[in-house]
DNA sequence: AGCTCTTATGAATCATTGA
DNA sequence: GTCAATGATTCATAAGAGC
């Protein structure tokens, strides 16, 4: 494995992203913070401001990722004065204007969603996730993410006993075997665009807006080792992390410099369990960087 | 139960709505003709026209709604040259124009979706449900939509098919409905705004764009007994034949004559059922019509 | 009756071909 | 060129056949 960078910057991303040049980053991944969500914290923008908020940052994002690469926006509107609001509808005709594709809507389908009850409403369990693109060629290693099939395949593996791996064993080739070779290749499928993940429960330190697993999900589908990952709104670190564990370079960058700190130590963290890994494997992963890096680009 | 009426029209439902009054209906519920689809029954709208065709027939619905009814729109945009059409989102903020409020968006789920396989996209695995009101405050039976809670209650709720639940439905307040009803509201909770449901497979003579249960799900929880359903574009008659198994009277359009046709034949089809159920419970459900009614108004 | 296994079939999408 | 038609790909269901 070659040197993992990650780097948290301080700052609006609509600045700190002109230090990177054209093109840096295969990956955009983040959940910007919602219209009038994290008040406290972002200075809560209003929904009918959010649009032309977003546009000039967007505007970084296509000039910082390559060709082949991808954006993606988790974001769900919030129901005001019982309807919900078309923010995030028309954020996604303007991105188009300014250049974007928009090449999919992914479903992320909360399995334990927040509790409450409503008159009119029924609990939300799901945001969208919003794949842009610069081009139709973009990457995409659709092999990383493959999930085993369903129960109709389940069934008829459990019915291979031991007959069938023998003459498995000592067929292939003819014509028989060769089926049952093509058909236990067959035992993943590929996903469909919508996600079942749990948001993950207040057992960390700090909440994260998604669990780390949508971020690792779209960062195995959309870029290789030692690629790099942006995540403009990085919060407490969880895209940088994720991408930290699968091998890939990050910046994360955030307006609040406590959400900073918060990431840049769960990235430490991630450092440690790195170390206490490797002489399970007994070679080097060439991990020398301890903390974490700043300042240095792609 | 009081008389359920049920009307097949042949015709476009711009014209056919016409001869219906103010606030006739509580719900509608419909998944139109999708852009470029079914372009050998509907002619296949296309996607930048899909909006200027479709607004003059919410027009039409905005008058026949009551002012408690709920307008569910199903539906789903294609991915056209790599991207996504956006005349969906077009559509909603035309909508809210013309006097709707977007309430929600329900996803559907589809637990088996179309197969195929694409270097640069997963299979489409959900629809949108839309819902629109006239105003804040709508009509909304929650409770009709509970459903079991974990693997306990779903193990003992398998058993409990269509019979038990109209049982539950038409009585409850006697001794067993009413166990019935405790046991429910101990081991069911309130679903979110995401449903799971399979589409229906070839089995019937003539495939419904969306499963039975789907319909069936927002009659209940928008309409009570006796309230008038309308589906704008009907085709084979499925929110019709949910509509009249639940004891709704509903209205259903269509512009092909041959879906007309299908429509009516499925309903037959409801009627046999229901009075062969009836012995059963030994009293009269009051299903008088034989045949499926036309032309009398709500 | 319960099982297993086979088979048909979808509101899909893209690349290619032909007018 | 731009547009329409065709083929290839693919997986969760449920009906139906066989035991």
């Amino acid at each position: 494995m070659r040197q993992v960078r990650t780097e948290i910057r301080h700052g609006d991303c609509l600045e700190v992203l002109k230090d990177y040049p054209d093109g840096a980053f295969q990956l955009i991944f983040t959940s910007p913070p919602y219209a009038d969500r994290r008040a406290n914290t972002y200075g809560g923008i209003k929904p009918e401001e959010y649009v032309q908020w977003f546009l000039p940052r967007s505007e970084q994002f296509l000039r910082v990722l390559g060709p082949t690469g991808t954006f993606v926006l988790n974001i769900k509107e919030k129901a005001e004065s019982g309807e919900r609001s078309t923010y995030v509808l028309e954020l996604i005709l303007e991105l188009r204007r300014q250049g974007w594709l928009w090449t999919e809507e992914f479903i992320w389908h909360k399995k334990n969603c927040y509790p409450g009850k409503w008159p009119n409403r029924f609990r939300d369990a799901w945001e969208r996730c919003l794949q842009f693109n610069k081009s139709r060629h973009f990457k995409m290693n659709q092999e990383a993410v493959m999930v085993p099939m369903g129960q109709w395949a389940e069934g008829r593996l459990k019915s291979l006993g031991s007959n069938d791996v023998i003459r498995f064993n000592s067929r292939v080739g003819s014509g028989f075997g060769k089926n049952i070779a093509n058909w236990l290749n067959r035992t993943m499928a590929y996903p469909t665009n919508v996600l079942h993940l749990a948001t993950e429960c207040g057992n960390k330190k700090h909440s994260a807006a998604f669990p780390q697993e949508l971020a690792a999900w779209f960062i195995k589908l959309f870029t290789d080792e030692s690629d790099w990952v942006l995540d403009p709104f990085v919060g407490s670190g969880t895209t940088c992390k994720a991408a930290r564990e699968l091998g890939r370079c990050s910046v994360g960058i955030d307006l609040v410099e406590a959400y900073c700190d918060i990431a840049r130590s769960q990235l430490s963290e991630v450092e440690c369990l790195l170390f206490e890994r490797e002489p399970e494997y007994g070679k080097s992963h060439g991990v020398r960087d301890k903390g974490v890096h700043r300042g240095e680009h792609p």
